[in-house]
DNA sequence: TAACCTACCAAACACTTGTTAGGGAAGCCG
DNA sequence: CGGCTTCCCTAACAAGTGTTTGGTAGGTTA
C-alpha cells in the first residue's frame, strides 16, 4: 500500500510539510535534471504507460535509486505539473493585471501561452493528456482549480470584447473559448523548440487566423498567384 | 509471453486471417456491445490505465470472460480504432471525390468531422490520446498511414484555395493545417452528444470563426451592446 | 433423450508494476 | 585517520496486470 507518508523533500502541491525531514537531503539541481528526463518520457509514452524503470534507464540509473530523490512516481508528475502551472500563472497574472483592452489581452495571453509551450513543452503535453484523468485524485485537485481560473480569464476577456464591439456578438462565446483554448495548447503536441518558427512567430500567425480568419478580407493587400 | 497467435474472430486491421478458426464463434452483436463499453472506459481513463477487469466489471462479467470474444486487450482498441477510421474515410472520400471547390471542400470536411465525432466520440477521444503512442507497434501502423492521408487531404484543399485566391496567401499553410486539424478533433474531449448544439451547428460556428475570424468584418451587421 | 453450441464463471498462471530495506563507494570535514 | 553525507546499487517484496485453462448452466438442434 503506497501510503507510507514519509516525504524526504516535498515540493509538490500538497501543503502538508509535516514530519521532521529525514537525514537525507538530495540536491535540488539533480532533482530538476531527473524531472526533466521524466517529463520527456511521460510526454512521449503517457504517464501510466511509463514505468519507473524506464525513467531510471533514461537517467542512467536503476529504478530504486529514483526513490532517493522522490517519494513516488505520482509525486514526480505532481512536481512537473505544479511547477509548470506556477510559472504559467505568474505569466498570466502579469497579463491580466496590466489593464489591457480585450483584444490586447487575448493577444497577450496567446503569446504568453506559446512562450510557455516553448519552455515547458513536455509538461504541457503531459497536462494535455493526463490532467483530466489525474484530476480525480485529491492530490491533483489544483488541476481542476487551474482549469477554472483559466476559463474565467479567457471568458472574461471575450465577454468584455463582445460588449465593447471588438469581438463578434453572433458567436457562442463558450464555443469560442474552447476553440481558443484548445488550439493554443494542442500545439504542444507538434511543437519542437528550435524549429523554423519562434513562439512569437507562431502566436502571430495563430492570432492572425483567429482574429481575421483564413479567407482574405476586402481591405487586405491583394493576393497574386 | 503474449504471442500465442490464435485468433478466434479477428476483425482488426492485421490482415493475417490464417489458422482455421476454432470451434467457438461469438456473436458480432455482443462484440459491438462490449466494444462500446470498452471504448467508453478507454476514453475516460486512458488505454494503459484501464484494466481488463474494469471493462469486464462495466460489462457485468468477469475478466476472463472477455477472452471468449476478444484475443487481447490490444485487439479491442485495434477494432475500436480501425472501425472508426474506416467509417471516417468513407465519409471523407465521398467529400473528396465530389469535385467541390476548395472552400466548399474545407466546409464539407469540417462538417463531416463533427458528424463523425458525434457518432464515435469515444473512439475519437481514444484516437486523440493514444494514437501517437500506439503507432509504434506494427499492428497499429495504419494509424500513421491514416495520418498521412489526412494531411494530404487537408493540405491539398488549402493549397488549391490559396492558388485560387479564396484563402489568404500570407499564412504558413502547414501551420494553418495543424490549427484546423487540431481544433476540429479536440472537440471530442468536451463534446457530449445530445447537448445544446448539433454537430452541424458546431461545424457552422467553427467554420465561421476559422473562415472569417472572431473580430467583426466591415460589411457585417453592426453590433449593439 | 442425447449431442452440441454459446456465453460465461472460477481459479489459477507468469509476469510486471511501484516501492522498500540495507549496504557500500566516493568525497568532504574534523 | 574516523565520521558523515550524498548518491547510487542489489535484491527483494506485495499487489496488480493480461491471459489461459477447464468447467458448466442453459438453450437449440436432432
Amino acid at each position: 500500500m503506497p501510503n507510507s507518508t514519509r516525504n524526504r523533500a516535498s515540493t509538490g502541491n500538497s501543503a502538508k510539510n509535516s514530519e521532521k525531514k529525514t537525514t537525507v537531503t538530495p540536491s535540488p539541481e539533480r532533482r530538476r535534471e531527473l524531472l526533466s528526463t521524466a517529463a520527456e518520457v511521460f510526454a512521449a509514452q503517457g504517464y501510466d504507460a511509463t514505468t519507473v524503470r524506464r525513467i531510471a534507464d533514461e537517467a542512467g540509473m536503476l529504478a530504486g535509486s529514483l526513490y532517493y530523490h522522490f517519494d513516488s512516481k505520482e509525486s514526480m508528475v505532481d512536481e512537473i505539473l505544479s511547477t509548470f502551472l506556477n510559472e504559467l500563472w505568474t505569466g498570466y497574472d502579469a497579463v491580466l493585471d496590466a489593464g489591457l483592452g480585450p483584444r490586447e489581452t487575448v493577444e497577450a495571453l496567446v503569446t504568453e501561452s506559446f512562450r510557455e509551450i516553448d519552455r515547458h513543452r513536455a509538461a504541457v503535453a503531459i497536462y494535455q493528456k493526463e490532467s483530466q484523468h489525474l484530476a480525480d485524485r485529491p492530490r491533483f485537485h489544483y488541476l481542476t482549480e487551474s482549469r477554472g481560473r483559466f476559463e474565467r480569464a479567457w471568458l472574461g476577456a471575450l465577454e468584455r470584447g463582445v460588449a465593447e464591439g471588438v469581438f463578434r456578438a453572433d458567436l457562442d462565446i463558450r464555443l469560442a473559448y474552447r476553440f481558443l483554448r484548445d488550439t493554443v495548447w494542442v500545439a504542444a503536441s507538434w511543437y519542437r523548440p528550435g524549429g523554423r518558427h519562434s513562439p512569437e512567430e507562431i502566436a502571430r500567425q495563430y492570432l492572425s487566423m483567429v482574429l481575421d480568419g483564413i479567407t482574405p478580407r476586402e481591405e487586405q493587400e491583394p493576393q497574386e498567384p
